[in-house]
RNA sequence: GCCCGAGUGGUGGAAUGGCAGACACGCGGGACUCAAAAUCCCGUGCCGGUUAACGGCGUGUGGGUUCGACUCCCACCUCGGGCACCA
């Protein structure tokens, strides 16, 4: 026994991490009875994109911070599900398949194989069981199936459109891919502007809502907000203007009040009354701009200080306010996705205007007056300020001016409040390969004819060349036995839709899935989707804080209102955590900075890897990584370690009471911090806790003071939480409902350090027992011959006793 | 330009308006060792002072509120993130 005793003496990560890794395997630790569960809690994190890199730190950081709130939540008593998926569809798959010129229906699963033991070895509780891969026909079966639904709903719209078309990629983005005009694959790559038919969902019908919803979400104020950027609520007007042509044109305004101002009327380029409106000496003019603004790519097009230019078109148009003629142009500046692609001009109180107006010499006219006499009159865009040059509206402040114009303009019938977002439809259409096909078929006789429930999936044709071409059709049209099919409702010849679907409507969903894998005949079990969701808590990173969160929580808004669900918000509670940034930047290949995670693993074992990501500073904000701590968080372990292996079976004594007390504040502030996921400041508590014990304990510390440690290490060091709770006795494993309660009472300090501050700086600290009341405590800090020497001579004009904490005399 | 977040020792960071710098890294000194590593103990914000007692200064900058400000308010600077010709 002597000498296996001795071995086991020291901390061998490799050996215990080994060891755990198979029992849970074998005990079947980590897998959750969905059906059963009496205290469900769905604990999910952001399924990764399998790439052939594998996993690195940023990733590493983000399943940890997850699976600590899991297992916390799981010794709490909750029954925690915890799964995970691969995201393998999509464009950063597919590109990277060409690029190493293998087909990426082979790439992926060697890669997922991947991903898989890596997550294995860093010790994360995932239930293996309900793992989703959405390249799965199982899986995307459904996902055309959620098309369908809204395909019926009329929340799925085909339409010619302007779309963002990247070169690169030889396929159209969503708005939310396009990053300052450059498509967000291609950093180097500008998107330009196309009009080609394109699936659409109907995200906007929701952005109300979607809006709305945020005021109520447990969400890090940080998403919420850029959530409510992008949604981009104005409220505002439409206005009416009249035509010589008799076509009335409406303008979107935010600001009804300046109507009196509007000397000029702007429309985009590509609006369609352009045409009707233009005279015949103007024409050319105007066709030479159209042409060249039409060329132009987003970027130039979109780059707010480039140089203003337009067109005049020959026709003037009436200004619903001051009855007066005013001109009509077209200028770039004007976009059609926004509002009505038409706006007033008010070049006195709009910057751009104004730009535009000085240029062309268009007149401006001002109608606002500034409350502070210092801002200028002209230029002026505030709200502070009263109406003037505005008829009966003048004096009046901005404030009330907006509704009293609005009302009065509603009642001459030329304009109306009007509600306007930023928020554009998604567009899912994708001229590529690898991704879920469309299920629509179409039919010369029947039109557009969506695939039977019965008939999906439609799978994906294995195809050698998926290289996507300049035509901007899918490589799908390629494939002629695929893409020819009888008209499921005439049975003539008719042909698929060629587009597959945008990555993210996989992944808008993907959480439905978790609990019903078992079920090849629904999405979504509707009992398991009652017991499971809403998600109890979601972490992941804020560069999805507009793409996926938003689509998720509008396909499960869409899904409730068609009646497939009983709740309209996918995720209660989101935490977003913060970036890992190698040197100052975002770890990338191309910047060779990208820190793999497994030299590090093998180095120091995973608990020690895991503890110490969490230690590196608040786990909302990320930082920068760098390895220098990383031994003393293997020093720590250590020390516990040491302290597991000696613990004696005594009773608690008197000699305990200063670490039974601390044991008390270290479970209350334990508790606390992993409920707010302030993993750091948790660490260093459960250091401090050690350091107690180690300087208490000279032969044996009790194990009634070590068991509640080890129990507050295993979310975070899991696998060395295991053996140290086998080595003190427990056969059943230490992920049960284990957490430790503390007592108010034992963690209230005896005496305290009374600090005395005279004229608000510390001259002395005394120890006095906890409780002293305000006049004792200032008659023992007179009493202080450190204190004495500042007061000595003077009259103590007030005195401020906090209890247990300070006393400052004022003299 | 607009909207978030952050600026604290040599480093990462900690601090319900109440002792700034917990915890850790690093560094200095010591113990153990033939020696080194590991481990253990002590010290470690800066300046002055004798290595002391003690004193002064100190949380991006400048003001303010307060008995008292890293914390609250105003203005600004820098960095990170998001949005951006959105009418």
């Amino acid at each position: 026994m002597s000498a296996e005793r001795s071995e086991t003496q020291t901390y061998d990560p490799e050996a215990v991490e080994r060891k755990w890794r198979q029992l849970w395997g074998e005990r079947r630790t980590n897998a959750t009875d969905v059906h059963g569960a009496p205290k469900p809690y769905y604990n999910l994190m952001m399924y990764p994109y399998p790439s052939a890199e594998g996993l690195h730190v940023g990733n590493v950081f983000a399943f940890v911070g997850a699976d600590v709130h899991g297992r916390f939540r799981r010794l709490q008593g909750w029954d925690v599900f915890e799964p995970i998926g691969f995201d393998a569809f999509g464009i950063h798959s597919e590109n990277y398949a060409l690029k190493v010129n293998t087909h990426p229906a082979e790439l992926i699963p060697a890669n997922i194989a991947r991903f898989r033991e890596q997550m294995k070895r860093v010790g994360l509780m995932l239930d293996w069981d309900h793992a989703v891969s959405t390249t799965d026909p199982r899986y995307y079966k459904w996902t055309q199936w959620i098309f369908l639904k809204l395909y019926e709903a009329g929340l799925a719209v085909r339409k010619k459109a302007p779309v963002n078309w990247c070169p690169e990629c030889k396929t159209v983005l969503a708005n939310e891919q396009v990053i300052n005009g450059m498509c967000e694959r291609h950093l180097e790559t500008a998107v330009e502007l196309r009009f080609l038919e394109q699936w659409f969902f109907k995200i906007t019908d929701f952005a109300e809502r979607l809006l709305t919803n945020l005021e109520w979400l447990d969400w890090s104020d940080s998403t919420r907000m850029m959530q409510v950027n992008w949604i981009g609520r104005s409220e505002g007007a439409d206005l009416v203007f009249e035509t010589p042509t008799g076509t009335p044109i409406t303008v979107f305004t935010t600001r009804p009040d300046t109507v009196f101002g509007a000397t000029y009327m702007v429309l985009a380029p590509e609006h369609p009354l352009v045409d009707e409106l233009t005279t015949g000496e103007q024409r050319q003019a105007v066709n030479d701009y159209r042409r060249q603004a039409g060329a132009m790519d987003l970027v130039s097009r979109r780059v707010g200080d480039k140089e203003k230019t337009g067109v005049f078109t020959g026709s003037y148009t009436r200004n619903p306010a001051t009855g007066e003629s005013v001109p009509i142009w077209i200028a770039d500046y004007v976009l059609m996705e926004y509002g009505t692609g038409a706006i007033m001009a008010v070049p006195a109180h709009d910057e751009r205007d104004l730009e535009f107006a000085t240029k062309y010499d268009l007149e401006v006219r001002q109608v606002v007056k500034p409350d502070d006499p210092a801002e200028a009159g002209i230029g002026y865009t505030g709200w502070d300020g009263t109406a003037m040059n505005s008829g009966q509206f003048d004096g009046l402040p901005c404030a009330e001016s907006v509704k009293a114009i609005t009302k009065w303009l509603e009642e001459k019938k030329v304009g109306g409040v009007k509600v306007q977002y930023r928020l554009h439809d998604w567009c899912i259409s994708r001229q590529r390969y690898w991704g879920p096909p469309i299920p629509i078929i179409y039919c010369d006789d029947c039109g557009t004819v969506p695939v039977p429930e019965g008939d999906l999936p439609v799978v994906l044709p294995p195809l050698e060349d998926f290289r996507p071409d300049e035509s901007g059709v899918s490589p799908l049209a390629r494939v002629k036995e695929w893409y020819q099919v009888p008209c499921p409702s005439c049975g003539k010849d008719a042909h698929r839709e060629t587009d597959v679907s945008d990555t993210f409507l996989d992944s808008a969903w993907y959480f439905l899935r978790y609990p019903s894998t078992e079920f090849d005949d629904r999405p979504f079990d509707s009992v398991l989707t009652r017991k499971w969701l809403p998600v109890s808590s979601y972490i992941g990173g804020n560069e999805h804080a507009v793409l996926h969160l938003m689509y998720a929580r509008f396909i499960t808004m869409a899904l409730h209102d068609l009646g497939h669900l009983d709740f309209e918000e996918p995720f209660t509670q989101f935490r977003a955590h913060g970036t890992i940034v190698k040197d100052g930047a975002k770890m990338s290949k191309s910047r060779g900075n990208v820190v793999i995670p497994d030299e590090y693993i093998a180095k120091w074992g995973a608990d020690t890897f895991r503890m110490y990501l969490m230690f590196l500073g608040p786990y909302q904000e990320g930082g920068d990584f760098r390895d220098e701590g990383i031994s003393g968080i293997r020093r720590f372990l250590d020390k516990a370690w040491a302290l597991v292996t000696a613990a004696t079976d005594g009773e608690l004594g008197d000699g305990h009471g200063e670490a039974q007390r601390k044991l008390h504040q270290t479970i209350r502030g334990v508790g606390a911090d992993l409920d707010e996921l302030r993993y750091n400041t948790a660490i260093s508590k459960l250091m401090e806790y050690v350091n107690v014990l180690r300087a208490s304990g000279e032969a044996g510390t009790p194990a009634a003071l070590i068991e509640p440690l080890v129990v507050m290490l295993a979310p975070l060091a899991p696998h060395f939480a295991e053996e140290c709770w086998e080595r003190l006795g427990h056969d059943t494993s230490v992920f049960g409902p284990t957490w430790p309660g503390y007592d108010e009472e034992l963690a209230q300090e005896k005496t305290i350090e009374l600090v005395v501050q005279v004229n608000g700086k510390v001259r002395g600290r005394l120890r006095v027992q906890a409780g002293l009341s305000q006049d004792a405590a200032i008659e023992r800090a007179l009493a202080e011959d450190s204190v004495q020497r500042f007061v000595e001579g003077k009259e103590v004009r007030k005195a401020i006793h906090v209890p247990d904490r300070l006393v400052n005399l004022v003299v």
